[in-house]
DNA sequence: CTTTGGCACTCCAGCAGCGCGAGTGCCAGG
DNA sequence: CCTGGCACTCGCGCTGCTGGAGTGCCAAAG
């Protein structure tokens, strides 16, 4: 009972399968790949791989199709993951290398891994949450009204506008600046933020309230919804696949908007986080992505992962190269950004 | 000859053909309108009204279906704009005043106008150029970097970092700053990034340096790519109406990832800005667009228009509502704006 | 115990044929 | 200028058929 057979049997039909959109039979799969046994062979193992639920038949008398428990083996039991060319490596780098500033990154990026996958492209702009403070900077506008921008460590600027009662003046901004950023300076924003909390209680009692409320402001940046952001680019490539989503591609798109869905999708990552992570088919809890896998990767600077980006594409999907070129680009995006 | 009673007709189909997607048929029309007339005086009609191009048949022995120019016809000779009840009135109100800064207030406003019409809505953000400079700010952030920080009478905020040989004084700073809002606040962008040019005439030969630096980032904001941004929503609606697409939504999809194209429909406005402009299938130049419909109109703060927004779905739309919420959204947008 | 060739069986895809019905154009009469 | 009547057209959907791909099983061979 040669078990390594059966699970290159699965192998083909996987790769055959993906190619040709069609079912696959024992007696293609002999001729298309050096298998060295007869399809009676084959057919023999193709009833045990069906036992195991690996792959179905849409009705009888048709070929096989790998099922997502067969996805699930045949991505796990990869040998190695296809290298990419020298020339694709170079395009990555280059086309990345130009980006002025981190909307630029991120927005190259996207294009870039739909491009290449000919997929859904996601990525997920660096989480303040995670990132460092660089800078803290206060500016009075006038009217009362003092300008909030923190610079976070992956070039990510935040502003926020908090309307005090009264203008403050220069000296006072200076000081307090001068403060918050002594304090936070260098930090992660979360530890920065809680540090900053008994900061107020440095102060004359006539600026505490200005000091609360800057500093209460910088908290709030952590707690929006907004502050996970979310790219998304080559929608058009699911119109392409359309015929391998059951339902038409309506759930997909309506998955697609729902921010939040995406979010979890990229938060979910593996043990490590740098690492490919796979999610096939029915494995996803989302409805609507029940007939669609993810391919995602971690992303950040040095060792810290401070956000996630994938691909999203119907099942039927060239997982080898799809994960190398996750990898590739999640790693490149990783290096741009720390500059 | 009865020029009007075929005007008539011409609607009466619009509105059964967008209602159940189904060829209209003589017959059919004179049971569902009070047309006063009988169904062979319509075939007449229809007959006239077809050799004028305005509708069209699939194929013999089926009903009429309205062209391109058959729904242009019905938009121009739209009697009245359908009215919005209160309640929705209401609703948009009350949806759009919750908004906190510019970021969220697009978000919301495309949201909404996708859900309200059940197409595909784009909202561009409020232009730079055609917006006036509420304020510039200038911010040393250490290692010779200087951070140009923007505000638009908008309430759009850009920033840029300008990397100087050296670090800078405060009170150097502090002048370039005072002179550069003394020189543009309150004007339109494009006017103070002109009067700017000649500021570092006026500073001494060692700061003129910088001043040039300054004023050149703020006119290249002006010129980038990405200083026009457009957000979209509701691509889902599309698969809703897949049928309404000869070959698929793939195409459409397509121009929707080009925000160019998108941002070229909503500039092209009418005479009257802040009109609702209607573009039919055919009309557009883009190859994707052809199969489509877009509603659009300007919006801005009082009367000057600073940015457009629209809904994009199949020639077989409901142009009365559409039409109608989208003046509706981009009023209520407006007044949002001006605070 | 595994592999192989053979064989009967299943069942879908695709095509042809056909009747129905909706819709039209035209004409003669009001 | 409108209307009722009538012959005509043609797509849609149904049915029935057939070819072929693919399977499962079995008995024989390694």
């Amino acid at each position: 009972m040669s078990d390594e057979r059966r699970l290159a049997v699965l192998r083909a039909i996987v790769e055959d399968y993906v190619q040709t959109r069609e079912p696959v039979g024992s007696k293609a799969l002999v001729e298309r790949h050096q298998l060295g046994v007869s399809s009676a062979t084959i057919r023999n193992d193709m009833a045990v791989l069906e036992d195991e639920g690996l792959i179905a038949q849409p009705h009888t008398s048709a070929g096989r199709v790998p099922t997502d428990a067969g996805y699930r083996v045949f991505v796990d039991r990869l040998t190695a993951v296809k290298p990419m060319s020298s020339a694709e490596r170079q395009a990555i780098a280059g086309f990345l290398s130009g980006a002025v500033d981190l909307d630029d990154v991120v927005d190259r990026t996207v294009r870039l891994l739909a491009s290449l996958t000919q997929q859904v492209a996601v990525v997920q702009y660096p989480s303040l949450s995670r990132s460092t403070v660089r800078h803290v900077e206060l500016v009075p506008i006038g009217g009362g009204r003092l300008l909030v921008v923190l610079i976070a460590g992956t070039g990510r600027v935040e502003q926020r506008v908090i309307d005090l009662s009264q203008d403050v003046e220069e000296s006072v901004v200076a000081d307090v600046r001068a403060r918050i950023n002594a304090e936070s300076s260098g930090r992660l924003l979360r530890e920065a933020a809680s540090r900053l909390e008994s900061l107020p209680d440095g102060f004359a009692p006539e600026h505490r309230d200005l000091v609360h409320q800057v500093v209460r402001t910088l908290g709030d940046a952590l707690e929006e919804q907004r502050e996970e952001r979310v790219v998304l680019a080559g929608a058009a490539n699911l119109a392409r696949f359309g015929q391998d989503f059951p339902q038409s591609i309506g759930p997909v798109l309506d998955a697609l908007e729902e921010h939040v869905v995406l979010l979890r999708l990229l938060s979910e990552l593996s043990e490590d986080p740098s690492a490919v992570a796979v999610r096939i088919g029915r494995e996803h809890s989302h409805e609507g992505l029940r007939s669609t896998s993810v391919v995602t990767s971690g992303y950040g600077t040095g060792s810290d992962v401070v956000a996630g980006l994938g691909v999203l594409g119907p099942t039927r999907m060239d997982y080898p190269t799809t994960m190398a070129t996750v990898r590739a680009v999640a790693r490149y995006v990783s290096r741009v950004l720390e500059r």
